[in-house]
DNA sequence: AATTCTTTTGACCAATTGGTCAGGTTGACG
DNA sequence: CGTCAACCTGACCAATTGGTCAAAAGAATT
């Protein structure tokens, strides 16, 4: 899903990739702060240092760009499931599909809130990718979760909902984070919050599935 | 918190309170689709059969009107958690707390999503509301979990996670109510599916915080 | 060096939109 | 009924904004 980068071959062609990724990431922060239709190309410019009618160089409209910052961080989210397939328990699968979602809510806070926007929206801009991508997605990871609950290695559950608790309570960290930062005293999390924020989410949501745990050795 | 409605004394004043009622739902669904710079005074003066400047006689402002939207979903969630004070046992405070969270974001879904919006967006309209209403109710709650935890009747938990836990699960299947619509098939949750969502969410956490259920009699 | 293709940019435009206002209508009340 | 205040409304305006365009500047290639 993430395509490795390729060395520029000119030196054209590297300053376009650096002016689109500045682009992408002025407009994803901008989008998150203020909504489509609050962000303004002209912000957008200012961010990124750019004349407006740069953008629209590189993004013939508005709406390209938003697509694609949202694209981004949907493949990031998808792909952040891999220990679905790799890893053997549920203890190991789950944990680190928490622990790496925490991660993504802290490293692209402004991509979350963006997909959260758009999804509040009723999702006009996305609608396809909800209805295939993400649908195959969660079909295939509901069963695996199914297969865990025959072995027996979980409590009975509807995997659907573990799926939603995974990601309302990992997203919310992004999503939130200035309700959140307000409640911590109006500053953000350092990093021993963050690990504990990660650690007290993980640990609920895999005993409140009963998971059974590798004995300690 | 919400002050009982009184009989109104005259048709001019129930037909004020009808027309505010009127353009302060409109108001909720135009903002929750369409974020508050999306949502144009048009767009719910047409969806309450008014003109426009209508609007402007009862809310001088789409500002004025967008902070009433924001407060009364507010007022809703802070009320909803009286179960804290009335409930002696953590099993059934926090059950009765979820499952109301849960009703409300079936029956208020619009409100949960304005107010979604307003947070991600750094709450620039109702930022006092963080700092000082809810910093307090959400202190006064922690002490009530950290008493539970001293007791022995939870297991040691964060109190502030397990309440933005509670927060951000529940209020999912408002604010994601389009995603979660899309993965059930294109239509959104019945009667039952709503109550599997409620016992689920509701024994996952209660499970995962490891509280002393009632024996069973 | 000349040519060609890509990139940059300021100036501009049409459409949208929050808010105003003057004048009309309706209910309350003596 | 007459008066007054509350309420309603069409027409209007100034500001914003997505997008265009022609011309300039810069890189690649021959």
């Amino acid at each position: 899903m993430l395509v490795p980068v390729e060395k520029p071959k000119s030196k054209r062609e590297g300053l376009r990739r650096e002016t689109l990724a500045l682009i992408l990431a002025t407009g994803e922060r901008i989008f998150a702060d203020h909504g489509f239709k609050g962000a303004t190309m002209q912000a957008i410019a200012d961010g990124a240092n750019l004349p407006k009618a740069n953008l629209h160089y590189y993004f013939p409209t508005k709406h390209d760009l938003y697509r694609q910052v949202v694209e981004r961080i949907f493949n990031i989210w998808l792909d952040a499931a891999e220990s679905f397939d790799t890893q053997a328990n549920p203890e190991q699968a789950l944990g680190t599909y928490i622990r790496k979602k925490m991660e993504i809510s802290r490293s692209h806070p402004y991509g979350s809130k963006v997909w959260a926007n758009e999804v509040i929206h009723g999702a006009p801009i996305i609608h396809d990718y909800l209805e295939t991508t993400l649908t195959e997605w969660t079909d295939s990871r509901i069963a695996v979760i199914e297969r865990w609950e025959s072995e027996g290695l979980i409590d009975p559950v509807n995997p659907r909902h573990l799926l939603y608790m995974i990601w309302s309570t990992t997203q919310h960290y992004a999503d939130f984070s200035h309700q959140i930062a307000t409640l911590n005293g109006g500053v953000p999390f350092n990093d021993a919050q963050w690990a504990q924020a990660t650690e007290c989410v993980t640990n609920i949501i895999l005993k409140g599935i009963g998971v059974k745990r590798a004995a300690p050795s």
